[in-house]
DNA sequence: ATAATTGAGTGTAACGTTTCATACACGGAT
DNA sequence: ATCCGTGTATGAAACGTTACACTCAATTAT
């Protein structure tokens, strides 16, 4: 690794250079100079390892090419491929992406919202709870997963539709008794209407379709006590699950297994998400898999889109059902 | 989300409260001032909604409370949790974390420290591979799991240990005929140790250690064939296998399963690195762990170093064995 | 041939901070 | 009553850029 220079300026280059100050800016603006200027400002820049000072710049341009994104934290897959995507699509722009953690606490993401802003950045794409959220209006947020209503562009997946597409693939599995569980936070967001599009479909169908809908303070074990009262004789009421989440769906799965409960001979079990092992492997249960990718890449668009006349106020993106185990699809 | 007013400045801040600039700058940096002059520059800051521009600020210090995090991707579950744990010890000690992902290619490494330069970081913490990296010497850097020499500072898990460790671990669960499977860059790193740890371990307790080390570019096929070529009716010639990553242990562990080899039982498979999924859970095979939370830790710490005179130049921290299925432990 | 127009380089004033030298007022000491 | 610290507010300069108004020369139109 070489460790070189120290920081020259632009006026370091131009006295260099011979040229005036303003040349010199010129040249890494992309503003026409003359051709022996031009030759004689770049190379003086390659000589003293000259980079502009964004800093200085941002505060004459008031933009900083940088945006943040807040996250409640990267140890969740879909978290983690998102904050990648995000950065990957935000890289190519050629904006620096701020990452920030909220670990999902309202007051943490008022505090990640108020570090970010100090650092003057040219918009935020938040995964955030808060409904509260205090915002200056002057700087572009996109919100992912959370509704805030038309005035904030919101893009998520198609959550009813997922739901839906659950509860048709079961049936087409050959389920007949559904069952619905969901573990989250306890603020109304659009990941509820992966439920209401499963019993949408349900009800579309004339089946009927339990619940049990928890908060994450509630933890996993409600759901397993769920299971055992539904456990006659080794058989369980339910021969389709489908949980809200992979992770719930891996617990739910773990905790039949326990039971002695055949899986997907006795019950299928769906989740949702569709994040793989280590980006490219094996799932952790069949799913209805969100478009992670693409919903960096809108987030990334609408933030940085130059006309914010108007926005749309919610994007919803295709999901699509991957079969791993957990179905016999 | 509330949505509120445009951005104040310290002047805006100064006219409002009827004191000098040079007041209200004093206020925000603990300056000690008058109880009256305090009272109203903090009156009237609220009331504006005044931040501070970490910007303008850096313009004048010279150090912008930023640092940058360069890692390959956010794919691989413990690039994800390094993230997030730095971006905490960061945020801890009040500064903001950029990410840049690199992809592991070296020009797109070299990418990412111009970037993050132009944004004048105090400091990058890299998990990079291109041992010809230019980085000005006036930005602060801490290298992970890689040492490029002693005077960059480098922090690492025990990887020589860890590899002892899973040899010693192996035979003390009955293993005989031990096996090494590496994948990974071609370009040498602290990683490697690994390796020369198990077959020390081996060395010393007399019995022999096949290996099988391989590049990314090369894929797990060829470990498959390796597995098939020492298959002889249905008995696998190896009781005992270390793979350098879980990834690698992962695939390891299913492509016996294809041969009909039953894991743990005729062969046992360690792994290494030790992330959970979802975080807090199940393991995807047994493993030696990196302490990922004090790597993070350690590495802003010396980052954050003051006194930049004599720093340590590789700081090893110990990794732990965990049981989880594919071992008799 | 002269005036008007273009084109390109120069110099300077901001941008929002911090910092430093200066000014000022207040007490305590001579 | 004067002098001298001490403590605290003020104002201006500087940080590294960009943007704008100028200048000056060369080119085109009249």
């Amino acid at each position: 690794m070489k460790r070189k220079g120290s920081s020259p300026t632009m006026k370091d280059v131009a006295r260099e250079a011979g040229v005036a100050l303003g040349t010199v800016s010129k040249v890494f603006n992309g503003i026409p100079v003359g051709e022996e200027y031009k030759r004689r400002v770049e190379e003086a820049a390659r000589q003293l390892g000259y980079q502009v000072n964004n800093y200085a710049r941002a505060l004459k341009t008031n933009r900083t090419r940088t945006a943040a994104l807040i996250l409640p934290n990267t140890v969740n897959p879909f978290f983690a491929l998102l904050a990648g995507d995000v950065c990957k699509a935000l890289a190519r722009r050629g904006y620096r992406m701020l990452l920030a953690l909220s670990d999902a606490d309202p007051d943490a993401e008022q505090q990640c919202v108020r570090m970010v802003e100090q650092n003057k950045v040219d918009g935020i794409i938040g995964l955030t709870y808060n409904p509260a959220l205090e915002i200056n209006e002057s700087v572009p947020f996109v919100s992912i997963d959370r509704y805030f209503g038309p005035a904030v562009p919101c893009v998520a997946s198609d959550n009813f539709g997922g739901g839906q597409m659950a509860a048709r693939k079961l049936m087409e599995l050959g389920c007949e008794r559904l069952l619905f569980f969901r573990i989250g936070s306890d603020v109304p967001g659009e990941a509820d209407k992966r439920g209401d599009g499963f019993q949408a479909a349900c009800q579309q169908a004339g089946i009927g379709c339990s619940t049990l809908l928890l908060r994450d303070e509630d933890g996993y074990e409600p759901f397993r006590a769920f299971l055992r009262e539904h456990l006659r004789d080794g058989k369980l009421d339910f021969d389709g699950i489908f949980c809200n989440t992979d992770r719930l769906a891996y617990h739910v799965c773990r905790m039949l297994q326990g039971m002695g409960v055949n899986v997907p001979g006795d019950a299928q079990v769906i989740g949702f998400d569709g994040v793989r092992r280590f980006g490219s492997e094996a799932l952790y249960c069949s799913t209805i898999a969100q478009p992670v990718t693409q919903i960096a890449e809108t987030a990334v668009d609408i933030l940085l889109q130059e006309d914010r006349g108007h926005l749309p106020s919610l994007i919803c993106l295709p999901v699509s059902y991957i079969g791993d185990g957990t179905t016999k699809g």
